[in-house]
DNA sequence: GTGAAAGCGCTAACAT
DNA sequence: ATGTTAGCGCTTTCAC
């Protein structure tokens, strides 16, 4: 009375054609199929035996839960959505490491998503995230996706777990884990003008971002602590791509009055600058120093090695993970982390003459 | 009688707490569940002016399906697991969007599974896909998954649809997206040969990928065609990473009679080479010429910029998510695609003398 | 073209 | 410690 008609039989005939499901576990270990759900779930409320009988039979069927199934009930995915505002910046796969490598412990899977610029893919992932198909999200693109259609002041409602990673969201009540981007900038800034450097410039990221906004202070706090005075035609746009430090190299080889330093806020912007720097006849170190931010893996082999801000960026990856999963588990989680970074000196910046 | 006691009213009260099930949907629009579900999935088989009260009733709840209970029914995920050997190289990230947005257009997600060298985390998406989380699978990783548990000759049970993506798979009878490797590493060693290289080193990538079987026959046939004597010295072991060109460039610059150019075979050894060969007081090209494989980002920006073979790779990634979908549903798809490449010259290899 | 009803495979509430 | 049972939200026969 305890089965109903199955389509044919389930054991361990050679060629099976269907997955096993929590029944064959069940009828092969004797017990109920809620036995077999504790056995999984919570081992220790089940006796070693059944537990046992339980685990053979799990062997022998090579049963896997129904994650479907599993999340419909319980209305948990153990799935974290990863938001990067460019998957192709090299700065990011270490961080990815970080996260991944924590989630996967706890039992968690990532799905990453890669907004690319793009806001329709924003709204695809925000979309994503209010099908319920993730439990939490990791936003490493300094803001929160739109949740609610109607711009009133209602909470967002389907919210789920957040953390903000690299990118602080200014006045989002959630953990931020991040560096402190103003002093590593004003560090840099103040290591150019200790060697004697005057005319600093800077190439920045896009306007309005967060790093940007706070990398900026840096520059310019560095500047005030060294003395030295701020001009506007010394900031250079960019967005952390190599092709914005191309662009910025242009700009700054046909002046007439040269800095003799540039302070780049990312590493790929950095190379791609000394890249025009060199087509154009001028030398780096010698006649133009050039700092990198981020420390990726190509700032230690660019010729010459560049001199960046190294972020700790696995470590980055890990502490979001952790403040996320103790979200999801109901545990307090850190407000804020700060990682340390370091000034790492190569040739690519020499003192001034 | 169409309906069992709610727990309350989901009319569009203020703060719903609750998401919208089709359930709201179906009794605002005056239609049964089943009408809902067909409007989305099956427009045509429903009347316009049901079709319309459903859209409208959808927009006024933010009606959005339940993709768990979706795929507990109809045993179709819509999701896309894509495996890569490693997601910090760089070659990868337009390979990433070309596969994305193919598949995105086709209402498929991505998951991206960085196996990073390591076999357990092989075992865990094996069991992912077993577990039914994904309809397909793309492989960039050069092997088939252990999808049997007993070694015997049994076909492989809960098999998904695969394509096999840059590295093939011989003995697997899915479809195979690449280029032409061999003819493209003999392209360019006929190259190298041709402005009057006479000793070619060639730095490898991890011995038994099929990639490097392909490349290294390609450099054996270059020699050839060239008249070129083959010399094991000249074989210097790689694995594609920066670190790996840098180890390769430090065997090359201890030499008593060096090589006169080294072809990498990727992007990432001929940087970190480069790097070894400056730091030894050599000069690239005109005491060593240094030739990549990939084309990178980095690849133009290097200093000098780097001789190397384009792929195409968003083209790849799109090829490869177009026959996953045609396998998926159920369309004959292509057993075989090659890719065109490109020999790309720039400044790192120069004429001997 | 539409509705009623079954049930995908699991977990959790409630019994025992 | 274990079993029984309801039901997560959807798609899909099967009727009409």
């Amino acid at each position: 009375m305890d089965d109903v008609g199955q389509k044919d039989e389930p054991e361990q005939s050679g060629f099976s054609a269907r997955a096993a499901r929590i029944q064959d576990v069940a009828k092969l270990a004797d017990v109920s199929t809620a036995t077999v759900s504790r056995a999984l779930a919570t081992p220790e409320r089940v006796s070693p035996e059944a537990r046992a009988r339980v685990l053979e039979a799990i062997a022998k069927t090579g049963y896997v839960p129904n994650p479907a199934a599993r999340t419909l009930r319980s209305q948990k995915t153990y799935m974290v959505l990863v938001v990067l505002p460019d998957l192709a910046n090299t700065f990011f796969s270490k961080i990815l490491r970080g996260i991944e490598e924590t989630l996967f412990e706890a039992g968690y899977g990532m799905i990453i998503s890669d907004l690319d610029g793009s806001p329709e893919k924003e709204a695809h992932f925000a979309a994503f995230t209010a099908a319920g198909r993730v439990d939490g999200a990791i936003l490493l693109n300094g803001h929160l996706f739109g949740q609610s259609r109607d711009g009133e002041g209602s909470p967002a409602r389907l919210s789920i777990p957040l953390v903000a990673l690299c990118e602080a969201i200014p006045n989002a009540d959630i953990p931020q884990i991040e560096i402190d981007n103003r002093a590593a900038a004003s560090r840099m800034t103040q290591h150019l003008a200790a060697l004697g450097h005057k005319r600093i410039a800077y190439v920045s990221g896009p306007a309005g971002n967060i790093l940007e906004r706070e990398r900026f202070q840096g520059y310019m706090g560095g500047l005030e602590s060294a003395g030295l005075p701020f001009d506007p035609a010394l900031v250079i746009p960019g967005d952390y791509t190599i092709e914005a430090g191309v662009r910025a190299g242009q700009s700054l080889v046909g002046r007439t009055t040269r800095p003799t330093a540039v302070f780049c806020t990312s590493d790929e912007m950095a190379i791609g600058l000394m890249r025009t720097v060199f087509s154009a006849g001028l030398k780096v170190p010698d006649d133009i120093s050039v700092a990198g931010f981020d420390d990726i893996e190509f700032a230690a082999v660019a010729e010459p090695s560049l001199t960046t801000i190294h972020q700790p960026r696995r470590e980055l990856g890990q502490a979001a993970a952790s403040a996320l999963i103790d979200l999801l588990q109901g545990r307090p989680s850190p407000k804020r982390i700060r990682l340390e970074t370091d000034l790492v000196i190569r040739d690519s910046v020499v003192p001034l003459r």
